[in-house]
DNA sequence: TCTTTAATACCGACCGGTCGGTCGGTGATT
DNA sequence: AATCACCGACCGACCGGTCGGTATTAAAGA
């Protein structure tokens, strides 16, 4: 084994292997060693790449938010139309979660350490108030397209679509053989868009 | 201090500082001598009470969820109209999770340890199935009464609902002030309720 | 009535094990 | 000879759980 191998491939094995414990078996139950061992890596190396679990789990958040700014800002952007977008984004919010590595489990855990670290929640609720902007700016967008009602208020329907997508996602996580997920989402935001469409 | 002072006391004062930490602080940040130290027992008296950390977790959930059952039940029972009801019961989504002692924090934490625990899923899972029939059965009473659609899939119907609830309390715990919960909930839910009346 | 016994409810020092983090070292590269 | 990337034994703090003991009360026995 070459020592000075890769860098970047010792530090993206950390992160991966990283996402992938703290997903399955949340934040607290995941040891740096149990990181290590995964990763084929000594706890020397972790702690030469990250200074602290803490760190490498901000790290993991700052990246995963990243991503999906720019799934978001990708589907948005090949879309013609906007309520056909916003349908197609429903279909795809599963996948979002589940193609950004190890998915919803892991937002939850940023949502509860969010929920009690000051430093993460900073680090976390520009991004959420970012993509609601980005989603009311969206719905703006459509009324301009003439496909939305005028009168709706923007911020109020970009933050219930975000929850009826984390409300099903987080259904879906508790019980994923209940139902088809994917199905009721796409078919969740086609109410909502339903109801404030332009009556033409 | 007469010993056999009351047990029950002991026992209840150890629920409650549990439900309290766990909620702030998470499962896993909570120690047991965290809990004994503020509810000023010591662990003799701790594991007098209860078998484990685990058990009193358990012991918690389940408690809970009952009380939620019951908030539902009587919610439903004091209406005169199913969707008066839904929409009353959509205002008070936050009330039931504040007044419930520590609310929404230590649902999450529920659904995280049953995302991980066979046992603490099991336990879990039938009164989530039995909320979901629940609103099942009350939006097809709504039917029956005449005031939704009658082609109209209840069990999909309630899925959503719930998961705007859920959804909502979910960013309302991560960005108390960021909006007026309560309303946003209310209209969030009328919305749906909208999608499905009835039109005379 | 007094004493003994047993059960109850609780105390807190302690134990084994785990976990985040440290540190002295080492081989490869420059 | 200096720097880099990494190794892994080790440390101290902490945590869930145990256990021998104690004060209180109730019941039984003399």
């Amino acid at each position: 084994m070459t020592y000075p191998s890769n860098k970047l491939k010792t530090r993206s094995a950390i992160l991966e292997t990283a996402l992938d414990l703290f997903s399955k078996n949340g934040y607290e139950a995941t040891g740096v060693a149990d990181i290590c061992q995964n990763a084929h890596i000594s706890k020397g190396a972790f702690y030469y790449h990250f200074p602290s679990k803490q760190d490498l789990f901000l790290v993991l958040m700052t990246t995963w938010l990243e991503e999906v700014d720019k799934f978001f800002q990708a589907a948005a952007s090949s879309a013609e139309n906007v309520p056909d977008a916003l349908e197609r984004m429903a279909g795809t919010t599963g996948l979002i979660f589940s193609n950004l590595e190890s998915g919803f489990p892991i937002l939850l855990e940023f949502w509860q350490q969010a929920s009690r670290q000051p430093l993460i929640w900073e680090r976390a609720v520009a991004p959420y108030r970012h993509y609601l902007d980005f989603f009311a700016d969206f719905i703006q967008s459509g009324i301009e397209e003439g496909a939305f009602e005028e009168d709706i208020d923007t911020q109020f329907t970009a933050r219930i679509l975000m929850a009826i997508a984390m409300g099903l996602l987080l259904q879906a996580s508790f019980d994923p053989n209940g139902a088809d997920w994917q199905v009721i989402t796409r078919s969740g935001i086609k109410l909502i868009l339903n109801g404030i469409r332009r009556i033409k």
